[in-house]
RNA sequence: CGCGGAGUAGAGCAGUCCGGUAGCUCGUCGGGCUCAUAACCCGGAGGUCGUAGGUUCAAAUCCUGCCUCCGCAA
């Protein structure tokens, strides 16, 4: 098949990286513009984009692709499919309807489920015990197109986003290349997506991850695991910000943010019930478990979270 | 030049302002106590204090350059 590839993060790189080595002609790959990031704001271009300049296929960055420029140079590829991967920008229709099989979407929920730009962080956070991936083809609504393909996978009670989202990754780039292979022999089927059990991931806004611990135990540690490791729950001890990787729950009791225990990790009341806090990362200092932690600051019985 | 924190024993930290014997908690090793233990007691090993230079009788500590790690922000 002749593909075009538009993907930017980790996520979609998988599966771009997939259909690669299944041998598919990818004629373009269409990715975000690089941003400036980290200390000193260096340029960086995206996974998908570096990725691609080091195969040297070719790749193009628009700032919009609601332009007749995109638009032609879309056409003059003369791709049989398109395939978008966490993209991040919405596809207008008159470049949905160019590609002869259709713009088709590796989409880590399982739909109609969890739509939207952050399902992997959101299935977690929500204590979902089951996730998975889902090709669809693309129409003008937000993940609402018919469906291809669809796999579940468990997810553990422990298990954290970062560690769902590799897995994902692999069942994407699995699941892209049946796809391509069935489209190949015309064995493509379509589902429409039913609107029961609809709903939407939003995306995480980075003050979402302040973790108050007014919440259940069960609740905070969902939140805890669904951010890790990033953008990492985190909460305010002595004025610093501490964000929190790896918690279980306990049954402590007490006023919201109090440090009930450190035997076993720091032990922090919640609304209902307790976390036990076993990794984290103060300011300015790299990851560590609670152990570690504690040993070298004195944190007791008492102190007090987010004062 | 976006803002900021940090590099000291295997881990986490103190000591740096006010230069003068390398310190704490944990781990580790050996011994002891105990029915027993992640408990307790005794003892030991382990550090060119990130790196290169400078000042000084003397530098982890003061000065300068460089390297590395991390938080914010995006």
């Amino acid at each position: 098949m002749r593909v075009v590839f538009m993907g930017t993060p980790e996520f979609a790189l998988t599966s771009l990286k997939a259909i690669y080595d299944a041998g598919h002609d990818i004629a373009l790959v269409v990715s975000q513009p690089d941003k400036p990031s980290g200390r000193g704001y260096a340029l960086t271009p995206s996974p998908v984009k570096k990725f691609a300049l080091e195969k040297g296929i070719e790749v193009v960055t628009p700032a919009s692709m609601r332009t007749e420029e995109a638009d032609r140079l879309l056409r003059s590829v003369n791709a049989d499919v398109f395939v978008v991967a966490a993209f991040g920008k919405i596809l207008p229709q008159n470049i949905l309807d160019i590609p002869p099989h259709g713009c088709i979407c590796v989409h880590a929920s399982l739909l109609p489920a969890l739509r939207g730009a952050a399902p992997i962080n959101r299935a977690v956070m929500e204590g979902h015990d089951k996730g998975g991936i889902t090709i669809m083809y693309m129409d003008a609504g937000i993940d609402t197109g018919d469906i291809i393909l669809q796999r579940a996978i468990p997810i553990p009670e422990d298990m954290t986003a970062g560690e769902y989202h590799d897995k994902m990754a692999v069942l994407g780039g699995e699941l892209i290349t049946e796809y391509l292979s069935l489209a190949e022999k015309g064995l493509v089927t379509r589902t429409p997506q039913t609107e029961d059990g609809a709903s939407y991931a939003n995306k995480i806004d980075k003050k979402e991850a302040y973790e108050d611990f007014s919440r259940s135990a069960r609740e905070t540690h969902n939140r805890i695991r669904g951010l890790a490791p990033y953008p990492a729950a985190y909460a305010l001890l002595n004025g610093k910000r501490i964000k929190l990787f790896a918690s279980s729950v306990s049954d402590g009791c007490g006023a919201p943010g109090t440090v009930l225990s450190t035997e076993k990790g720091i032990e922090i009341a919640c609304g209902e019930g307790s976390v036990i806090i076993t990794a984290l990362q103060p300011e300015g200092k790299g990851k560590m478990d609670a152990q570690s932690f504690l040993r070298g600051n004195s944190v007791k019985k008492g102190d007090i979270f987010n004062v």
